[in-house]
DNA sequence: CTGAAAACAGACCAACCGGTCTGTCGGAGA
DNA sequence: TCTCCGACAGACCGGTTGGTCTGTTTTCAG
């Protein structure tokens, strides 16, 4: 069985996008990549925006499952600190090509006027809302710092994150972002249980 | 007087290229912008991506003057502490468009071959490397945390502002910017002179 | 088995975009 | 005043790119 060319289309542009970005990425490498042709392409997808939509809300759930998976554990903190791990690794794996998908994304698109800026803004938003949860319950817990709300650490991690990927895709140093995270667990996470 | 026809060019260049993005922006805008013709610009630069380097070499020159301007004061925490608060300014001013030009330049040319990757690498260290001086002295003087080195937290800064800056771009709210600049301060300073 | 609709292939096109080339204009030096 | 050259204008060009259209194959319900 082979997979659905409609998936196998978005996984070839999710990955081409993610590394050249949406502008630069051309319709004709897509059509390469899933081995078809411009008549399978506009079959599927009305043109190469609407396809940028739609590669955009695979990502989304591909990345919710990632999230789903990694930010869990016995503990809040131990969730935390999965969810890190797991994002080192992933970017690791592909040695820092390619970056965050939804960090580049927002950068091309923020201050463009379509529905790119706001599905990202959606995306950063959900991100942001389930961190929150669990710090709040690592608050409420006592391994995470009170300094500052839950929503203002779930940000700082999603910050963090996005700035150390940025780095450590620039400089091809994984370290760049390993130490990013590291002084990020230090703020987080009280001294008694660091 | 006028202003010299090439500091034009390159300072329309820089607007929009910040703006957009070195791809998207075309050579039409720039001549719309710097008000000349092709015959002008194609007098000046060699090809567009020549003009891209000299407009990223424009925009390290400016930063660097930023830098010295900004990244001072009596103490090492003041420098940093200024330095923070004009960037945060800065960026407020443009009501977060445009984002960070070096970032952006990051993202967008970080696994391309050409010479901009170097480039923009390059910048960041100089840029690491200045805020690096400044920590040392904090950490020798006891306003600045000695759990983590110099290098480590100077990327730090880096990694927060870059994360921060896109966050806030995105979300158009400073306070994604200054909530992460404000958490980044907690972890800089020592607890005595927070 | 059949026929219609879905799923493609691939030639074709118009617009765009970076870059070239020739020509003009004005000012500085001889 | 003449002459040359830097500083431009603007028509022009070839390649690229997203998108269309017609025709062919595949699939599947009846």
């Amino acid at each position: 069985m082979k997979i659905d060319t409609k998936t196998r289309v978005l996984n070839e542009a999710a990955r081409l996008v993610q590394m050249k970005g949406f502008r630069a990425t051309r319709v004709e490498e897509i059509l390469e990549a899933a081995e078809l042709r411009k008549g399978g392409l506009y079959h599927h997808f009305l043109n190469k925006e609407e396809l940028g939509l739609q590669v955009l809300e695979y990502k989304r759930r591909e990345f919710m499952s990632f999230l789903d998976e990694s930010l869990s554990g016995d503990t809040p903190k131990q969730a935390l600190l999965n969810f890190f791990d797991a994002a080192l690794v992933k970017h690791q794996k592909s040695g820092f090509k390619g970056g965050c998908f939804f960090g580049n994304t927002a950068l091309e698109m923020a201050d463009e006027a379509g529905p790119f800026a706001g599905a990202v803004r959606k995306i950063f938003n959900e991100w942001t809302g389930r961190l929150t949860q669990v710090i709040r319950a690592g608050q409420t817990g006592g391994t995470i710092r009170k300094e500052f709300s839950a929503p203002v650490l779930a940000r700082q991690v999603v910050v963090t994150l996005e700035g150390g990927i940025m780095l450590a895709r620039l400089t091809k140093q994984s370290a760049s972002l390993r130490n990013a995270i590291q002084v990020l667990r230090d703020t987080l996470f009280t001294k008694e249980t660091q």
